[in-house]
DNA sequence: GATTGAGTACGAATCCAATCGTAATATTAT
DNA sequence: ATAATATTACGATTGGATTCGTACTCAATC
């Protein structure tokens, strides 16, 4: 049985990055997280360091720069989240979940188009 | 400029129950805690009062057993979990959210008619 | 009015995420 | 080869979340 994935606050913001660029340096993660956040070099790579040791990443040490790589499918990570949203804060509706994201947010029209095949599918089985 | 609303995990698990309830006692709250968690009742009670002192929850002492309250609107909880969780773990695409909770889930033939109105609603504005 | 029971208040301990300084190591340029 | 630069390794600190033990308070019951 696999653990539960349970990444930091940190970490789940590196995961992203890495699910963007599929492989990134230190480097290139600490460039983009410092648009957010100001912290130090030595901070993100001991981050990804940590992450290592818990297997969420992991890294060609062939070069000297190593080039990181997430352990886990993003997929796994949405539907993770997605249901725990659904639990605490939907009280287990997820339709609700949808709404609020349809209403919220500006999805375009092909995205609307898609959703709805989406549910004609989902109907017609 | 109201703060950000943060907050830490255990504090949303208590939030989410009080969403659902209204309104709770400690003792309330820590009953439910506890099929989850094994947790003793004064640790329940410390989070409350915690909870509290930072305004995310108000209560009303009149009687020797406290009642409590959420502060925030589980809607407002909402919109900004969804909106950190598209950014995360869905680059930024509400539909590739809407798309895993509807392929994951089982929502009912009614709810996919509550959504197929949703975005007729927004289709013809 | 003493005792018991259920509650609150509060301090202390523990744990862990996050941060950074510094040393060690490797690479590149002079 | 040496100096300068970039990278990794690692230890230590900080701060906040979580947990719980114990003391205190109040109300009901004997």
């Amino acid at each position: 049985m696999s653990k539960v994935f349970k990444p930091t606050e940190s970490e789940l913001e590196i995961l992203s990055i890495l699910w963007d660029k599929q492989t990134a340096t230190v480097r290139e993660v600490h460039e983009i997280v410092q648009k957010t956040k100001d912290v130090g070099y030595t901070t993100t790579l001991k981050l990804m360091q940590i992450m290592n040791e818990k297997g969420l990443v992991t890294r060609n040490v062939l070069s000297k720069t190593h080039i990181y790589t997430p352990t886990l499918q993003r997929e796994i990570a949405q539907e993770q989240y997605v249901n725990k949203i659904i639990q605490t804060l939907f009280s287990g509706s997820t339709s609700q979940l949808v709404l609020q994201a349809l209403g919220k947010h500006n999805p375009t029209t092909s995205d609307l188009d898609e959703i709805k095949n989406m549910i004609n599918a989902l109907q017609n089985k």
